[in-house]
Order: C-alpha cells, then sequence, then structure tokens
DNA sequence: GACAAAAGTTACACTTGTGTTACTTATATA
DNA sequence: TATATAAGTAACACAAGTGTAACTTTTGTC
C-alpha cells in the first residue's frame, strides 16, 4: 500500500552517478539530486539520513555489479580469452575507477554508513583477489613480463580507460589500438 | 611602503594547489584557504576578486613553468633522450594532469577570468604543439608505431603518472618499469 | 612626527545547503 | 467506503560560504 514512487531507486543511482562525475564528490548535493529527480529534497530523507549514507549505498551497488561482470571472466580459460573479456568489462562502463576514487572520500558519519564501508572494502578485497588469480594465470602462462608488479599491470589497465578518444577512431578501433599498446607497448620491436 | 605581508604568492598557490588536491574544485573554499594561510578571509579578496579569478591565475603560473619545463626538453637531440627526459619532468611533479582537469572547471564570472581561461587555451596549445614535434621527432625516427594516434600517445604517458606505486619499488626503479611498459607492453616478446 | 599607502581585520547582509517536523496526498485492502 | 500506510511537500532553524564596507595596523618617506 502506500502511494506510488515518483522515482526508482535505478533513478536515483543513475542521477546520483552522474552528478558525481560533473561535480566531484564535494559537489553532490541533495538539492542538485533532487532538483535532478524532480522531488522535493525532503522525499530523498524518507530512504537516507544523509549523503554519505547515500552514496555508501550507492558505491555498494556499483562495486557489486562491477564484480559481477568480472566473476564471468574467470569462465575463460586461457589467459588471452580472459583478458580479452576484462577489457570488455572495464570498457563497457568506462566511469568505475573514477567512482571508486570517488567513494573513498566518504566520511563515516554514523553506524550504517561505517558498515557500509567496511562492506565496500571487503568488496575491495574480493575485486582484487578475483583479479590476482587473472594475473597468476597470466605469470603461470609465462605471458606477463615478470619485471612488472601486480598493481603496475592493473593500475595500467584501469588508467587507460580515461584516456579521452578525440582521435577519430571508432571505439572498437580505440580499445584494439589500447590492447595493443598495453600487450606491445608504443614502440616498434627494434628499439 | 605599507606593512609587510602575510603570506607570498608562493605561499598561496602552495596551499592552493594542496586544497585542490584534497578537496577538488568544488570543495575548494576561500574560508578554507585563509585558515590554512591564518590570515582573515577578506585579505584574499585584496588580491582576488573571487574564487574563479585566484584558480585561473593559479592555473596559468602552474600551466607556464610546466611548459618552461617541457621546452628544456627539446634541447636533447634524439628522440630516445628527449622520451627520458619527459619522463623525469612529468614525473618531477605527479599532479599536473589532475591539476588540468581541475583547470577545466573554472566558471568564467568576470572579464579577467575569461582573459585568464583564453591564455590558458593559448598555452595549452603551446604545450601540445610542443609535444607534437616530439611525437613527430619520434615517428621520423621510426621508433613509434604508426597505428598509435598522437592522443592515445600522450594520454598514455600522463596517465600513467596517476598510478599509485603500492608495490615497494622505489620511485626510480617505479619510473624505470613504467618506460618498460610504455615502449614494450606488458607481455612477453613470443605473445 | 605626520601621513600616505599597503596589509590586514571585523562585521554585516546575503546565498546555498542541511536535517527535521508537521503536514498533505495517494492507494491497496479489509 | 474507511482507513492504515507509504510517498511526498512545505517550512523552519541552523551551518557554511560569499562579497563588501568600514575600520585598524604597520611601515617607508618627507
Amino acid at each position: 500500500m502506500g502511494r506510488e514512487r515518483k522515482f526508482s531507486t535505478e533513478d536515483l543511482y543513475h542521477t546520483t552517478k552522474q552528478l558525481l562525475l560533473d561535480h566531484g564528490y564535494e559537489g553532490f548535493t541533495f538539492t542538485h539530486l533532487a532538483n535532478q529527480l524532480d522531488v522535493s529534497r525532503a522525499a530523498i530523507y524518507k530512504y537516507y539520513e544523509n549523503k554519505e549514507e547515500l552514496l555508501s549505498e550507492y558505491m555498494l551497488f556499483e562495486l557489486r555489479s562491477f564484480i559481477d561482470d568480472l566473476q564471468k571472466i574467470s569462465k575463460h580459460r586461457s589467459f588471452k580469452n580472459q583478458f580479452n573479456a576484462l577489457f570488455d568489462v572495464i570498457f563497457n562502463d568506462m566511469s568505475i575507477y573514477q567512482i571508486r576514487e570517488i567513494g573513498m572520500q566518504i566520511a563515516s558519519v554514523n553506524e550504517k554508513v561505517k558498515k557500509n564501508k567496511q562492506a565496500l572494502d571487503r568488496l575491495h578485497i574480493k575485486l582484487y583477489s578475483s583479479l590476482q588469480t587473472f594475473i597468476e594465470l597470466g605469470r603461470s602462462e609465462n605471458i606477463i613480463k615478470n619485471s612488472i608488479p601486480d598493481n603496475l599491470f592493473l593500475g595500467f589497465i584501469f588508467q587507460t580507460v580515461n584516456i579521452p578518444n578525440t582521435s577519430g577512431l571508432s571505439h572498437q578501433d580505440w580499445v584494439e589500438t589500447m590492447k595493443e599498446v598495453i600487450c606491445h607497448g608504443m614502440f616498434n620491436k627494434e628499439n
């Protein structure tokens, strides 16, 4: 019972993401959010005590769905296939890396937020260990260079997502060139 | 004449940079800045009409000194030497890329800010054309792969700066590994 | 020593955002 | 159809940031 909602959780998360990417953590306000959703600000307080609570819940959602996508990668047997699948996941939604950085700014203003942040930490470890097995596969297949530390390998892959494609290349060509660079570098072989 | 200043422009820029990196563009306030500098907020208004004016002036300073550093690179003859020098410049101050992104958010609130932003645009073009000749040298020496667009080449180099070094490697080793990856990729040759 | 000028402060009016309370509106179901 | 209940709003008190005007403090120079 009760009346129909004017905005779904999906609406809310979508708008939240947009506002975070446009204005950053400190620029994100309930006032903006309510205006975008075309509801009163107080309506949002029916569901979340404050901005930290909303953002931590949103981050949990975002990280969970990203990990879900990542898990599917392990279904591929060879490292090469997993590598290609990873790129598909990352380039499917190019904002995970930025969003994750924003998530770290959330202050633990109450117990619920504290718990959400702990849950985020646990998910983060899960994410990392999921990627760890991916890297180990690459090392056992003797594909990844031994001189490269794990976090450099991951950092490189995740940072490439943030390079804006202003080259005129199609998305597909762009991603392929990116892969080529990550695998074999930007210099010709003899150098 | 007049009394001694409590804070230098250098102090101000240094604190500005720190606040920008810590709180982002929307989190940067005159109130914070004044507190950090241990002066009254009104004192800052003696020199800058508003936050946009201060930030655009700061950005000009930052970009100018970066371009100065870059210009020195062209003194090296070979592409390889220029490439190494570029890395030294970029890793000397790892925040340029982030700062530049923040600079784009400045609103043209008055004529002075408008002019500063135009000056920033011109400097940005100067920066890009300076890097352009660097890339052209690399292409003419047949070192850079033809398949790689200019902006991907530059994007890769500038994004690597943002990868946090949590590997335990020394700064020097980290930078060297980074170079290796950019030049020849993360995969072993046979793959 | 007086005084111009630069540097700094205090205080005020204003704007934007927060969190809460008391209220109204809509709807499933008993 | 009445009614419990969930959804939504309006309004208030408060906090933080902005921009400005009137003031005081310091210092070099005549």
